[in-house]
DNA sequence: GCCAACGTTGGC
DNA sequence: GCCAACGTTGGC
């Protein structure tokens, strides 16, 4: 089982708001970036863990974790003139964007950008990368546990 | 709002 | 295929 870790403006979808979905189930979209997809399409399995990472906003940092639900099918939005996510490169014949379902395992008391620095078992995440924009990205095994260990109660 | 870093686009 | 211009991300 692979581990990964997903950035999502708590704007537009937080940590509650898949608490709050039906069966704590969302549908992750708008991801429109090649190697963010690529990880979704063809590295992302079901019962995946995943980091959920609240960015863009006063604390940015992890707020929980939820699992993959679903296999990556095409995302919706890209076909939707009305959408801000909307590609008119993409067709149903061809389409460019995926999806997928992601649901809630738990959440915990966020764990700030600031204190993931700080640890220097982290030093090489990801994440932490100097100029580092991925969207989705996988994260390493020790990673995975040394930060599931240090999760709190919400 | 600023700005560094990065990805994409398009002219050549 | 190069690379300048532009757009986006995301922390601060």
């Amino acid at each position: 089982m692979a581990h990964w870790l997903m950035k999502s403006e708590p704007d537009e979808v937080s940590i509650d708001d898949v608490a709050a979905a039906p069966a704590q189930t969302v549908l992750w979209f708008g991801v429109r970036n090649y190697q963010a997809r690529n990880f979704m399409r063809d590295g992302m399995r079901v019962g995946d863990q995943v980091l959920f990472y609240h960015s863009s906003c006063a604390e940015p940092g992890i707020a929980g974790i939820v699992e993959v639900a679903s296999t990556a099918f095409p995302d919706p939005t890209q076909f939707d003139p009305a959408s801000p996510y909307y590609d008119p490169k993409a067709s149903a014949a061809a389409p460019r964007w995926v999806s997928l379902d992601v649901r809630l395992v738990r959440r915990c008391a966020p764990l700030g950008l600031k204190q993931l620095r700080a640890f220097p078992e982290l030093a090489a995440m990801r994440l932490l990368a100097k100029g580092s924009r991925l969207s989705v990205m996988p994260v390493e095994a020790a990673e995975w546990d040394f930060i599931a260990a240090r999760l709190g109660a919400p």
